[in-house]
DNA sequence: ATGAAAGGTGAATCGCGTATCATGTCGGAT
DNA sequence: ATCCGACATGATACGCGATTCACCTTTCAT
């Protein structure tokens, strides 16, 4: 009944199952990724899957929730430091980009959620949104941005950031993430700044 | 083996189960739309699929060609008469909210695309991509907008579309296209302009 | 050292959905 | 009116993969 491991060989076994499931989802996708791939890649018998988790499904989500909590993580730490808002926006970007070259598994699983679990997708995005929508606020109000709704543009950044991360990290055999941030942030500084 | 229809029923009968391909794998998915939901929704026997189509990922494939060929007339439709860049990027995004609100299952398709055939998907982003970059840079040499890597800006400007058409007009009852334009527009204008 | 709980195994079950095919029906050319 | 190729049917074969389960092994508290 998927129970929480209570020896440390427990957690060891769980982990490198959720390891494996991100390895061999991220690399074919939801679908094509048979449990009987997964727990070969873990050296582990078919069965002691069951044991950590309910389902498939449930490994996804976990992983979803798990690229939340990294990204979160990465995007906080990139920005702490950062005197506004503009600067916040460059190494947002940055921090992002580095963060999908580092585990593109995870950011094919987030994707792929749309179709596996929608809801937790759009409260996926929903929730980063939110954040970013509260932020922009806070800096038109500073004056550090142009006045414009703040929701539409954390969309349109997070759209931007999406495609990007796509194309130049995922597509390329060596992403050149500087460039790719400068030419970005060049646009989005214009777009933004007072 | 998947003949062309020689006769109008046949015709009208394939069109019928390509239609409700579309609407199927729109709704719930391309891994969750069964033949036999796909024949049903058209009124056909099951069999009837395979004289038209040689298997689901057939039709996945030309209703993903559709969906090419309707944005792209939308598109340079919209655009035609736009006497600047800018006036185009308007319009454009305008164009392609408003196709997104009239079939959303080809929206939902296109993405899903990422992960049913992946070569496709690609194909289809950076054909697009490739005619988009040449448009920016002609703008560019016109001295309509600032210099900047036209390729970057090309999928920059791809991923606002797509996320704004997702969240404001997939995921809202009553999408407000215009406000959402109006909004969107403001921040790439100032992104572009000289 | 021991036994009970935790962990691990993989063959077998079971449901589902793709694709086939043997058997009709239709339509329009002659 | 007849006939032949085009169309249409749906029961069924078939494969695949998720999930189960009866049984075995390891761990560790006492």
């Amino acid at each position: 009944m998927t129970a929480r491991p209570k020896t440390k060989r427990g957690a060891a076994r769980r982990k490198k199952i959720l390891e494996a499931a991100e390895a061999v989802i991220g690399r074919t996708g939801f679908a094509s990724s048979s449990i009987a791939a997964i727990t070969q890649e873990a050296d582990t018998a078919l069965g002691t899957f069951y044991i950590y988790f309910s389902s498939k499904e449930a490994v996804f989500r976990e992983l979803l929730m798990e690229m939340g909590q990294l990204t979160r993580r990465a995007l906080t730490d990139s920005i702490r430091e950062m005197p506004n808002r503009l600067d916040a926006e460059r190494e947002g970007i940055r921090a992002f980009l580095e963060f999908v070259a580092s585990r593109p598994s995870l950011y094919r699983i987030v994707e792929e959620a749309r179709y596996i679990d929608p809801d937790a997708y759009r409260a996926y995005f929903s929730t980063f949104a939110a954040a970013y929508k509260h932020r922009l606020a806070a800096a038109t109000a500073a004056g550090e941005i142009r006045a414009g709704d703040p929701e539409i543009r954390a969309w349109a950044l997070m759209g931007i950031a999406k495609t990007l991360g796509e194309r130049y990290v995922l597509w390329e055999e060596e992403p050149d993430i500087d460039r790719v941030v400068d030419e970005a942030f060049q646009f989005i500084r214009h777009g933004l700044e007072p």
